[in-house]
This record gives C-alpha cells, structure tokens and sequence, in this order.
DNA sequence: GATTTACACTAGCGCTTGCTTGGTTGACCC
DNA sequence: GGGTCAACCAAGCAAGCGCTAGTGTAAATC
C-alpha cells in the first residue's frame, strides 16, 4: 500500500498501463483492466502506484524524460550548422514519438487528467524540452534560414510535428527522416 | 425517451453540452453534471438525446459543419489567386477554431470516444474539409507558391494550426488574421 | 532460526455512473 | 372540452468504479 520508487518491474508496468492508455484512454481504463494486463490482481497494483493518478504520471514522466535525453543527444552529435541543428532536432522529436509512442499519444491526449501537482511537475520538464526547440529556432532565424517570430515558429512546427501521431502510419513508405526533411523544406528559405 | 430531431432546444442544449465537454472532457462530464447546465433533471435528457453518445456526436457534427460552410464562404468570396485562396483557407480555419471553440476543441479531443458508426459518419464530414485543403494546396504548388509533397504540406499545415488550440489566448496580443499571415509567410518560398 | 521485506491475494465497502420507468404538466388542436 | 404531444420530473436500478483491509508466502537479511 505504499512504495514508490523506480524499480525495474515498475518501469515495466508503466510500459502496459501506456498501452493500455492508448487503445481506450485513461479514464475508461480500468484498474482491473491495467492489473490483468500486468498479470496481477487489481488490489496488488496499489503496491505499485499511489493511486491511479501516479500510473498516469509515470507514464507521461518517463516518456519526456526519454524525448529530453534524444534531443539533447542528437543536438551533440550534429553538425553545428543552424540546418543540420534544425533537421537532428525535427528527426529526433519524430522518432520518440514513433518509437516510444504510446508515452506520447497519452501525454498528448491525457495532459488534462493530470491533477495539479502533477501538472505543475511535468510542465517544468516540458518547458525544457520546448527550450531547446527555442534555441534552434533562434538559430536558424539568426542564420536567415527562416523568418518570422520565435515564439510562433516554434509553436507552428511542433504543431506540424506532434500532429503526426494523427495519421502517420510506420508501416508505410516514408521514414521520420523523409516527414523531418520534408517540413524542413517546406520552413526554410533558400533559392529552394 | 425517443425523439432525434433537430429541434432549436437541442441545439442549444448541444452547445451548453460542448462547453461541459471542454471543461472536464467527455468521460468525466456526466449526464448530471450536463442536466444541471441545462437547467432540467438528468432523466429529462434522454428525451432530447438518445444517449451520452449523442450528444458528442451531435457536438462534433454541429462544429464540422460549420467549418465547412465558413470555408467554402471564405473561398468564394476572396481573390483568385493561389496566395490568397490559401490565406483565406488558413484564416478561416483559425476562425472557426476560434470562435466556435468548444465544438472544435471536443472534436480534436474526444474524437476516439466516438462509437464507430458515429466516428464513420464524421470522418465523411471531415473528408470533406479535408479535400478544400488539399484543392487549394494544389493550386499553391502548381503556382509555385510551395514545394513538397501535398499529403505531407496538407498535414503539416492542418497540425500546425490545429495545435493552436493548445496554445492561443484569444485575448493576447494576436489576432487569428496575424496567425494566418505568419504562417503562410513560413511556408512560401518568395524572396521573402 | 527469527525478522523483515517485497509482492501478491481475497473480499468487499462506499460511491457514482448511465439509463429506465411511470407519471405530471401545460400548450395547442379540432 | 376531450385528445394529443413535447417537455419535464421523482425515484431508483443494476453495474461498475477506485480503493482499502487484512492475510499469505517466499526470498532476503540479521
């Protein structure tokens, strides 16, 4: 009835319970839902997760937590061009949301549910991912590849991108690195 | 316990009932909560809707409608050209997302609440949407306004202006006209 | 060998949910 | 002035909900 640490079975179960987010939505999945998926009895999942909430929490934390540590990585790794900057970041924002997609369908569709608290603590993370897509925008408009105002760019183009887990199907012909060349194609203002 | 007209009281009750949605989210709006706002008992209800269902459905139908006649009024009443018409499109669209805000925002939240026969009768609605997006998006690259591929540049384009809702206070300092100009000086290539 | 710990179980409490039933009211109609 | 009908109400049912209490047990720790 309590215990709230991060253990590896922990980590599992976060996993089930995003998947299970997805298919029906946090709300109408159930505990007894998410306790047989993980193999276990509804009141044993207590021992887990706080209440329902903290399962939702989880999922949405370690989901940004992952997108954080991609970018940053794929920003180490580049070029130091304002383009290349541009592109890494447009591909790694689209293969988290590819491969670790179930986190980020709930954070996307789920972000209300949240209680405050937890809102308030995640919000902070999401503000630091947001950031580092300011500093490339910022980038790439000093370097005259693109135009306009920060502040909206930033917002249009992470629209653009989260939208994808809308209609993009992996399955089909075109890679995360085809949709980030082609919305960078479409923002950027060369002699095209 | 029957009756599914579109009588003048159901619409009103509909549009109290989209701003409920907003507020909590379908699932936690409950026909209490919905009786309540609309002044009578939660049994009174289901004379006017068959159940909870109907009334997402008559929500997201009433605000796709009307979507698509303010589009289409847009187009027929601007300038020929291919920059105009895809200014016109884009200012329609923030319009509509923004004055008729409740209707949209449930469509773009609660859309995967919808039992599939309702969800198979919307997506018609919004297929229709869809292909004056696409007409007109032809017509931008045939004219040389933009490049791409016109699957890619219609979602990219419909992401970043739907996601507006996350983030737009109508109060600020933007007007949507402003939001439109911005985003079509993003993605045309002129010689800026 | 005794104690603790981690994890699971059974059983069910208290409450809310969507929806139904059977009946009342007042405006309109011939 | 009896009949019709949309609109509403009071009362409540059956089901499902999140969560708790108390117990069992095998492995780890002392």
């Amino acid at each position: 009835m309590n215990v709230m640490n991060d253990s590896p079975r922990r980590k599992e179960l976060t996993r089930q319970a995003a998947q299970l987010f997805v298919q029906a939505g946090f709300d109408r999945t159930t505990v007894r839902m998410l306790a047989q998926e993980m193999g276990i009895k509804s009141g044993s999942l207590f021992h887990h997760f706080r209440d329902k909430q903290e399962i939702l929490t989880a999922v949405i934390e370690e989901g940004t937590q992952n997108a954080l540590i991609i970018a940053k990585a794929a920003l180490d790794q580049c070029d130091n061009s304002a383009e290349a900057r541009l592109q890494a970041m447009a591909r790694a924002h689209l293969e988290t949301l590819l491969t670790d997609r179930n986190a980020h369908v709930v954070a996307l569709y789920e972000w209300r549910r949240l209680d405050p608290e937890a809102r308030d603590h995640l919000s902070h993370l999401r503000d630091a991912y947001e950031a580092l897509w300011e500093a490339v925008i910022d980038d790439a408009l000093a370097a005259g590849l693109i135009h306009g105002d920060r502040f909206l760019v930033a917002r249009f183009v992470m629209g653009a991108l989260n939208w994808t887990v809308r209609w993009y199907d992996p399955a089909g012909p075109r890679s995360p690195d085809d949709l980030a060349h082609e919305l960078i194609a479409m923002i950027t203002h060369r002699s095209a």
